[in-house]
RNA sequence: CGGGGUAUAGCGCAGUUGGCUAGCGUAUCUGCUUUGGGAGCAGAGGGUCGCAGGUUCGAGUCCUGCUACCCCGACCA
């Protein structure tokens, strides 16, 4: 076969970006930072959003939808908030173009400037809470539970595709609550809905937690977060869910009036993930024969190639195709019958393993004759001869087994690559290899500092499902509660 | 914002001390043969050589300025 693929041996990075592109999902725009997420990469993402929005409903929440544009003047309302954002923010000032002098296209109409400049939301929170204050009124209105899919805007410096863009796609949580309580359990049941979104859809086990101070969502109390590794031994969070407190509903002045008659301050959260999970699922399954995707998020899950010589062959090949597509269908597949002419079996095979299609179905003059189809799977490249009598339940099942398996060998990788460690200078020699590593902290953003000034690593998470085994810091010798995950992160 | 690099066909690249008609691979189109792992042969189309100046009889090649992109750092879901 034609090497088509930098291998993840080679170049990691390059692996990826190949992946981007042959698999056909995404690529760059001509608009520096921005990507232009193709067909592929898109009904990925669609599936994405289908799940997801089904288990926001199922959880009581509803769309909505916020404006773009930010007035400057919500934004520094919360003051860590703004720290957080100020530096990556695209501004609106002017809202007019006209012809240039010279007659060589537009330019901006210096008196058409804004009173007040427009922020491209990097984040809703200001606009939605400014927005909440003339929702709320009486703990009669709460809890609101709202969620908005929406396209926000981070000048980042250095972009790579759908792992950091400037524009990107997400979806973001806001809710309000009566109790701190309510609000508290609100950001935890949202962070085990991405874990079990993540774990059970996209494949990619995941370890639960809060962030460091240092690491926390500027304006929240607490952010829990859900971290997956990659295969080159890089962290990356997937997904993130913030307690907010009162600081959004002081900020906004967003009041209620208790069942006792009290005016209180509304408790707030956020949660979100972003169409990053697509890089995600790219670094967490590919192998050097391109994409792999976990059935239950593929576009298409079953594809079917026709093999054939003559015109009499392709005929009764491809109806038997056809015949085989109805049969997949109607057990609720997703599945893409190929008989294009234009191109050959081999180029078709090698075509659908660099877009990871989960299973793919050969059907030829000899299956005919024999009563059989060629079926192969994705994830470990197995292709076997089987009886087409009643193949629906065997698709089923190997659609299932795939789906597992997936998620058991990622797991397994990253089990691997777990490493507890009490030696910081063990630390700094291991964590060139890569990996998760579970060390005692002594809780100082001094000690997080120094560590990520000297190994490039940071405090991934504070684990929650752990058990609280008491220890001394890697670093300082100070007592430390807890171990937490260390690693280098995207 | 610092340091380095690149810019030539859709994509990937070559192009010598300045030289005549700017080339190769791949992709595209046509035809024939092919089709169970990215087919073969024959032919065809496709270029303001990043932009603007300059030197020269002559510039893809040399000089100056600009712009864009890539890599490495600081910052980040």
């Amino acid at each position: 076969m034609a090497k088509v693929l930098t291998t993840k041996e080679e170049n990691y990075s390059q692996w990826y970006n190949d992946i981007v592109n042959k698999a056909d999902m995404a690529e760059n725009s001509s608009v520096r930072g921005c990507m232009v997420i193709k067909p592929y990469g898109y009904a990925i993402w669609e599936n994405m959003q289908h799940i997801l929005d089904g288990m926001f409903k199922k959880t009581g929440h509803s769309n909505a939808y916020f404006p773009l544009f930010i007035p400057k003047s919500f934004f520094s309302k919360e003051a860590s908030h703004v720290d957080g954002f100020a530096k990556e923010c695209a501004v609106v000032t002017h809202y007019r173009l006209k012809n240039s002098p010279d007659g060589k296209g537009v330019i901006v109409d210096e008196t058409a400037k804004l009173e007040e400049e427009l922020i491209v939301r990097p984040t809703s929170e200001t606009i939605i809470w400014n927005t909440y204050k003339n929702w709320i009124q009486s703990y009669r209105d709460l809890p609101l539970l709202i969620n908005q899919w929406a396209n926000v805007v981070r000048w980042e410096m250095r972009t790579r595709l759908f792992l950091r863009t400037a524009e990107f796609l997400w979806q973001e949580g806001h809710t309000a609550h009566a109790t701190k309580e309510e609000a508290i359990e609100e950001t935890q049941k949202m962070i085990n809905v991405y874990s079990d979104f993540a774990e059970n859809f996209l494949g990619i086990p995941v370890i639960i937690g809060t962030k460091s101070d240092s690491e926390r969502f500027a304006g929240a109390i607490d952010t829990y977060c859900i971290e997956a590794l990659m295969q080159d031994g890089k962290a990356l969070q997937a997904g993130t869910s913030h307690f907010l407190g009162q600081n959004f509903a002081k900020a906004f002045d967003v009041k209620f009036t208790s069942k006792e008659g009290q005016l209180e301050y509304v408790w707030a959260t956020s949660w979100g993930v972003s169409t990053r999970l697509i890089g995600a699922l790219i670094m967490a399954h590919s192998d050097n024969n391109g994409l792999v995707l976990p059935p239950k998020i593929a576009p298409i899950q079953v594809v079917i190639v026709p093999i054939y010589k003559t015109d009499e062959e392709q005929i009764r090949v491809v109806n038997k195709g056809k015949e085989l597509k109805e049969q997949l269908e109607k057990i609720g597949l997703t599945v893409k019958l190929d008989d294009r002419d234009t191109h050959k079996p081999g180029w078709k095979f090698a075509e659908y393993e660099l877009k990871g299609i989960p299973v793919r179905i050969a059907i030829g003059p000899r299956d005919i004759e024999n009563k059989t189809i060629e079926i192969a799977r994705r994830d470990t490249l197995e292709k076997i001869s089987i009886s087409s009598e009643n193949i629906s339940d065997y698709v089923l099942n190997l659609l299932d087994e795939i789906q597992k398996n997936i998620f058991n060998k990622a797991k397994l990788f990253r089990e691997k690559s777990t490493h507890r460690i009490d030696s910081y200078d063990e630390f700094k020699v291991a964590i060139e290899n890569g990996g998760f590593f579970e060390a005692h902290w002594d809780g100082t953003a001094e000690t997080e500092a120094k560590i990520k000034e000297e190994t490039k690593a940071t405090i991934r998470c504070i684990p929650l499902n752990t058990s609280n085994e008491e220890g001394f810091c890697m670093v300082t010798g100070k007592p430390s509660k807890k171990r937490v995950i260390f690693a280098r992160a995207y």
